[in-house]
DNA sequence: TTGTAGGCGTTATCAG
DNA sequence: CTGATAACGCCTACAA
């Protein structure tokens, strides 16, 4: 495992540690041509300065944590990739962790990364638990942080978010124009930031156009795949809506199979609407109609905004707030049918 | 920015700081009233061993690097979801790099990662060239390296696979049985290990039923979506083949996307299998046939077998191979129709 | 332009 | 059981 380190190169060229390290700077005054002759003694000699040495001696690591509730999600997955690309631009690395939606992760990740380990970090919150405070502490040892996504709106800092009201607003819109009377509206947590602004505009659309809220048609689902199809098959047979907007993708998956049991035809008997940054909705049986986030691009925001708090941190106003549009795409789950 | 380190830890105890580091080692001996004391005054004032003078100091990082081709694909984000949760009960954090299919970026990644920052690597490889020496390095300095689904042939090293040329074999023997009798094959890169094994197993089940191999049917893709819609459409016009194998499963929508602008009727006209770890493969119009990995579990896998080099080094052969089983499924894509 | 020396925060060794 | 000290590898004043 022995790496050689500086002190050798340096021997092994015949110069001081200090000139060798300068040549890895690029500040520092040094000829031109030793410069050259260690970058090509380092390269063969396979040498690189050691990534702890140094964060040590300057304090910050190159390094960002991106914290999410789940991997195995098309937006998550989509929003990471952005990140990453920015990161490596920037010469940056990232660590990932996944808090699984549990409250408990999230806290004791953030504790974690109090070592110095990140210089930042970009995190869409679980949003299972209230206390939020935690993650004061963060700013007050200016830990930078952004949110996307899924945010807590009691903590400032800055965050990265889309039209959440604006879009959920047509998307209840398109549902009611398409004739829909009794909308469904599936939240995982409706007192988390997401579900709440969501659940808003759908409200809002309602009101516009006369329909009377039944909060009977809000329905909390859960995390569990197996509970949700439960809960949605009793929802269709007990509440029999006639349109279904679910604030996040996997409800809407679970409506599908929910309506392939009980036999319900989308979009004849049921019209179905939802969050999803699938790239194959269209390929779905049928193809769903789908309010999509740009999830790559959020990652970049997020990801170009902490850099920009990174050098310099008073360039951003925690207030800040990044908003991009989602798409409403209009597919076969919510025809109208003759 | 200024964390509190444990030399002002150990100030506010009155204690010296090899005391305060002992009450954070598990091994050292340490009265239990002042480990506990240490303990509470470090919660207190939150204090938090630094990562990085530790790791100097350790000469390991306590971290691990993932490499894959890319992030937003469901067999990988699946992988990584195994990974990191075997990462975290080890206590380790996870980097992770995204290739992108680039070769330069896989190799700089790796020479990146000869600088300490991570203690092993496990990496799906992007199969973009035939110079895999640098590879060799890492053996040199022992810096241990798991592959998984997708790996060199010619570096030894330990590696995570599943049974791909059983699984591809029936999977071409299932659409035999269906009634195919021209079966293209669908791939990347035919010469990556992965596509090269499932070829066989592909060639090998006509054999079986003695259909003769038309190397017309192998269809070299890319990993460009446009570029491979149009040479989808091209083939499919053009070879009119009954069945469709491929490899990957990015190459099964695209099918699926070229068969809807054809107007080809799936399964009537042509049938369709692919390997793919889509959770929603049920949900797809019509629903797609799968050969479908265990993709968290073989990250799981890999995740340990590292974590088994790191603890003991010797502990594994280098040409430990573990296989785990895909599973067929077949659901609508490939039914026989009257 | 190059070299010397001290310290970043931690932990292992050794002494008490 | 606790304290002093040196070292991990690197970078930056400062000196030459």
């Amino acid at each position: 495992m022995h790496n050689i380190n500086i002190k050798e190169l340096a021997k092994a060229l015949d110069l001081s540690t200090s000139t060798v390290s300068r040549a890895f700077r690029d500040n520092s005054d040094i000829s031109k041509e030793t410069k050259e002759r260690i970058l090509a003694k380092a390269k063969e000699l396979n040498y690189q300065p050691n990534h702890y040495a140094s964060n040590l001696r300057e304090q910050r690591s190159k390094t960002i944590a991106v914290i999410v509730p789940e991997l195995a999600n098309n937006f998550f997955s989509q929003a990471i990739h952005g990140i990453e690309r920015i990161a490596r631009e920037k010469g940056y690395h990232i660590l990932i962790y996944a808090t699984e939606d549990d409250y408990e992760k999230e806290v004791s990740f953030i504790h974690h990364l109090h070592n110095g380990r990140a210089d930042g970090i970009i995190m869409s919150v679980s949003g299972e638990a209230n206390d939020h405070n935690y993650l004061n502490e963060l700013a007050n040892k200016r830990l930078p942080l952004v949110f996307f996504d899924r945010v807590y709106e009691d903590i400032i800092t800055p965050r990265v978010i889309t039209n959440d009201y604006a879009s959920s607003f047509s998307a209840a819109e398109h549902l009611i124009k398409q004739g829909c009377t009794r909308i469904a509206y599936l939240v995982i947590n409706k007192n988390l930031s997401i579900g709440k602004t969501r659940m808003q505009g759908y409200i809002d659309a309602l009101a516009k156009y006369q329909i009377p809220f039944d909060d009977q048609l809000v329905i909390d689902c859960s995390n569990s795949y197996k509970k949700n199809h439960s809960i949605l098959k009793k929802m269709l047979r007990e509440i029999q809506p006639d349109g279904v907007f679910t604030s996040v993708e996997r409800l809407a998956f679970a409506t599908y199979y929910a309506c392939y049991d009980l036999e319900i035809q989308v979009p004849k008997d049921l019209k179905v609407i939802g969050f999803s940054s699938l790239e194959i909705a269209p390929l779905l049986n049928p193809s769903l109609t789908t309010i999509t986030q740009p999830a790559t691009e959020i990652g970049v925001e997020a990801a170009r905004l902490l850099f920009k708090m990174l050098e310099d941190p008073s360039s951003v106003d925690v207030n800040k707030k990044v908003v991009l549009d989602s798409k409403l795409i209009k597919r076969k789950s919510t025809e109208k049918t003759a």
